[in-house]
DNA sequence: ATGCCGGGTCCTACCCGA
């Protein structure tokens, strides 16, 4: 079993990398963040059409989650089940398939909205451990994968890329990754490259990609029924060479 | 420590991302 999390930043100027990718990589679920699409807007007939069963929770302009899968899933929630303002933001979709649980997310940056933004980021993280933790503890296999908006090592940004107050380094933002890990999950990329740069994300300005002055931001989490089965994690670098890309690239866990 | 890029929308000057 495959399954890839891709931050597009927007499904409608990526629709056709994303199309090409699909068909080279063939992952049993793609998880897209930020489609910047209102769900009626969401191009589920070309996916439909590469044998994707496609649901779509957005928004106008900003955020939004979408699930391709080609095999059979049922939608549990379609936003973060006990946050405050639960549905103001599309970012989360969780399914069950093949009696195990899925998480999409799109975890907030938290550099915008001063100390309001970073404590939305941090209870929106809270929350997402409580639920992952509520799993866990029924012994449900789980996944959780998407763009956490956190580089959780020195190892996971470029030297100088980002200030030490940045919120996708904040010890505040490491700590709700780490609570995850502590839950019982396990970053799948480093349990397969436990040490060294690895990114999935180079910004568009200032040659990043030129000079892989990247970030690994972008997460796969496993239940430990998933973990002892994982046979590979990578982030798919090739796709931010491509004309148009999205400043992120797919990451994909093969599972066996 | 960004907003140089690239997406969005109140269509055009701004907001937002990481």
């Amino acid at each position: 079993m495959k399954l890839a999390t891709w931050n597009v930043n927007s499904i409608r100027q990526r629709e056709k990398h994303v199309c090409r990718w699909l068909e080279n990589a063939e992952p049993d679920f793609l998880l897209l963040q930020e489609t910047k699409c209102e769900a009626t807007h969401f191009p589920c007939g070309t996916f439909n059409n590469l044998g994707y069963q496609t649901e779509a929770v957005g928004q106008k302009a900003y955020n939004g989650v979408a699930v391709l899968s080609r095999r059979p899933y049922t939608v549990r929630h379609c936003a973060l089940p006990g946050l405050a303002d639960d549905d103001a933001q599309a970012r989360y979709i969780e399914i069950e398939a093949g009696g195990a649980t899925i998480m999409n997310v799109y975890v907030p940056n938290g550099n915008s909205g001063g100390d309001p933004g970073f404590a939305y980021k941090l209870a929106w993280l809270d929350r997402l451990a409580g639920r992952a933790e509520c799993l866990l503890d029924e012994d449900t296999p789980l996944i959780v994968a998407g763009d956490f908006n956190i580089c959780p090592g020195d190892d996971d940004l470029a030297p100088g890329t980002l200030p030490p107050t940045d919120a996708l380094v904040r010890t505040e933002s490491r700590a709700r990754f780490r609570r995850l890990l502590w839950a019982g999950m396990t970053d799948a990329i480093r349990a397969i490259h436990p040490a060294g740069p690895i990114y999935t994300f180079w910004d568009y300005q200032a040659g990043a990609w030129r000079r892989n002055a990247g970030l690994r931001i972008d997460h796969v989490l496993l239940s430990p029924t998933f973990s002892e089965r994982l046979i590979s994690a990578e982030p798919y670098r090739q796709e931010r060479g491509e004309p148009q890309p999205s400043d992120h690239v797919p990451v994909m866990v093969e599972l066996q």
